[in-house]
DNA sequence: TTGAAAGCGATACCAT
DNA sequence: ATGGTATCGCTTTCAA
């Protein structure tokens, strides 16, 4: 025969459960609802009959008439980037306790992945929280009349929220703490790649001409430990007589200590090392990574407070409300 | 007014967009899928009606009809653990490469949370991959008639899948290699909490008698930096002579060294290391972490793969297939 | 090219 | 306590 297998297995609905069980289809879902209105002994023969026959609602279908079930979608450049991994989980349980689904999708720092999935996700969720590097127009086009909270980015359209990221009080905490420690000299390794400089990076800058030092000692390195290290190799070069170090993250500041580690220069007594983003993982390596550090658990459940009330259509928070500041965390590498 | 704030905004449907741009519903269902028999005139009379109405279809509506998305359920006991991290992250990319979705439910290493996942998953997804700890008959009563694939845990009904981890020979191979480093007096810091002792530890117990050394100098260890720290402490207490660790994983095993360092034990030169899952945050470390290393993106790409097979029904994978081999990963710790 | 009608699979309301 | 019927919002025949 040819048509054992993968012969489409009609979906077993609410209907055949009625018909083996000899009642109507609303008895069904009474019985599996725990509705009361239902006799013992019938309840259980329906039970029984959907659990021989395996039935499991259709959630479209109760979807369609319950309208509660709510869905977010969670996009994230890189969930191996242990900074988005900390966002996401705490959005993640925001939504939780507030009983609603997340669909997480990982767009691997691609715009190519965000555009697909931004076609796929607006059919899929209730509303979308994360962080996108694609235009406000493409955003836009493929979102109409779903509430979006950006992260990490400002927004201009009325429709998007955006959870703001200060670290000018942090990043200026952290160079007066350098400067307080006899530091003048203070680099600064910047991300690269991208077009214009970070804020992060305008953020030293301002501090350090706040310090009356040179706020010119930068280099880009890319976002990653090894991009640190050689980061801190060419900063070095350009400027020997760098003796502290500001990070655009944590990543990035964990390579730069390796590799300080591996050119002989203790930290921090031969150099200041100071990242950015408060990780977890900064308490990991030796010495404790001293970090302006973000308060990634607000991040997260702030941008999912501010999707329900965008969905509720309830008293959203305004810009001043949607920020989350850092500030300096004292590890010891610096 | 009392009805001004929260009133809810009543939803605009396909029939709304109808009306709007003076056609019928079928209509609009054309010039929103693309189709063609549709003229270029009316076709943008349509979509500019559901622009401007900010119309955006229901996913359950659509759903029920077109019988195709697919929502994988994916359980993890901790996300901010870098290990369900990379799995999630693989998982993750595996379920994109099929179009599917994935909902992420973080269980916070809590049973009860697993348990009310379960029900709340059970009416959402089509299958489910994960993380439990929960029984089998637990697990089976809420998800009757969904497949499932357990990860690092056996099954022994026949409607489940699991995929096993085999770290027989990566353990093997780990205490081999201390052994010819000299080692004679080999520990582990094996977890705690949990009644039976790890599969893990079976595995270092059986690699250490097949070397003829004493394999008994265990301690527990919470699953931590800080418990890897503390129970290198224990472990040193107790048995003084142990020169070489191997650790539950590589968390415990970054917060050994990190113990080591403080205590004035240099690695691997006073101490060696080995670690277990071959965590990328392995590499961050001073020295680099020796880890008997999972492949952890097979792992999840293996899970989403049985998934798959078991949801179509097409030949699923046999036991022998669902295997994910550790292997001993030099770093520079042991 | 367009529209009318029939489902998809469940729940809610109203009878009985 | 149980069943009939309408309905949720959309897509897919089938006619016109």
């Amino acid at each position: 025969m040819v048509l054992s297998a993968g012969s489409e297995p009609r979906r077993i609905t609410i209907h055949d459960v009625a018909r083996s069980a000899g009642v109507s289809r609303q008895t069904v879902s009474r019985a599996l609802n725990g509705k009361d209105d239902i006799e013992g002994s019938t309840k259980q023969r329906v039970l029984d009959a959907a659990l021989e026959l395996g039935y499991r609602p259709s959630r479209f279908a109760r979807g369609l008439v319950r309208q509660d079930t709510t869905t977010i979608g969670l996009v994230i450049p890189d969930l191996l980037n242990p900074f988005f991994t900390e966002v996401a989980a705490s959005a993640l349980e925001a939504a939780r306790a507030r009983g609603w689904h997340v669909v997480v999708y990982d767009t691997a720092d691609r715009a190519a992945e965000e555009i697909g999935t931004l076609q796929v996700i607006g059919t899929q969720v209730d509303a979308v929280v994360g962080y996108f590097s694609c235009s406000e127009d493409e955003l836009d086009r493929f979102t109409r009349g779903m509430p979006i909270v950006l992260i990490g980015r400002e927004h201009r359209m009325a429709r998007f929220s955006s959870i703001r990221i200060d670290g000018e009080a942090g990043v200026h905490a952290a160079v007066a703490h350098l400067v307080a420690g006899g530091h003048t000299r203070i680099g600064m390794l910047d991300h690269d790649g991208r077009a214009e400089p970070s804020v992060r990076r305008d953020w030293f800058t301002a501090a350090a001409t706040a310090h009356g030092i040179d706020p010119g000692l930068v280099v880009g390195a890319a976002q990653s430990a090894d991009g640190g290290g050689a980061g801190l190799t060419a900063l070095l070069a350009a400027h020997p007589e760098v003796t502290a170090v500001f990070t655009f993250n944590d990543i990035v500041a964990i390579g730069a200590l390796r590799e300080a580690r591996r050119i002989g220069r203790s930290v921090p007594r031969d150099l200041a090392v100071i990242g950015f983003d408060g990780l977890q993982l900064g308490a990991l390596v030796e010495p404790p990574l001293t970090s302006v550090a973000l308060d990634t658990r607000r991040l997260g459940a702030l941008a999912i407070e501010q999707v329900g009330r965008l969905l509720t259509g309830v008293d959203p928070l305004g810009a001043d409300d949607l920020v989350v500041r850092a500030e300096l965390r004292p590890g010891g590498s610096a």
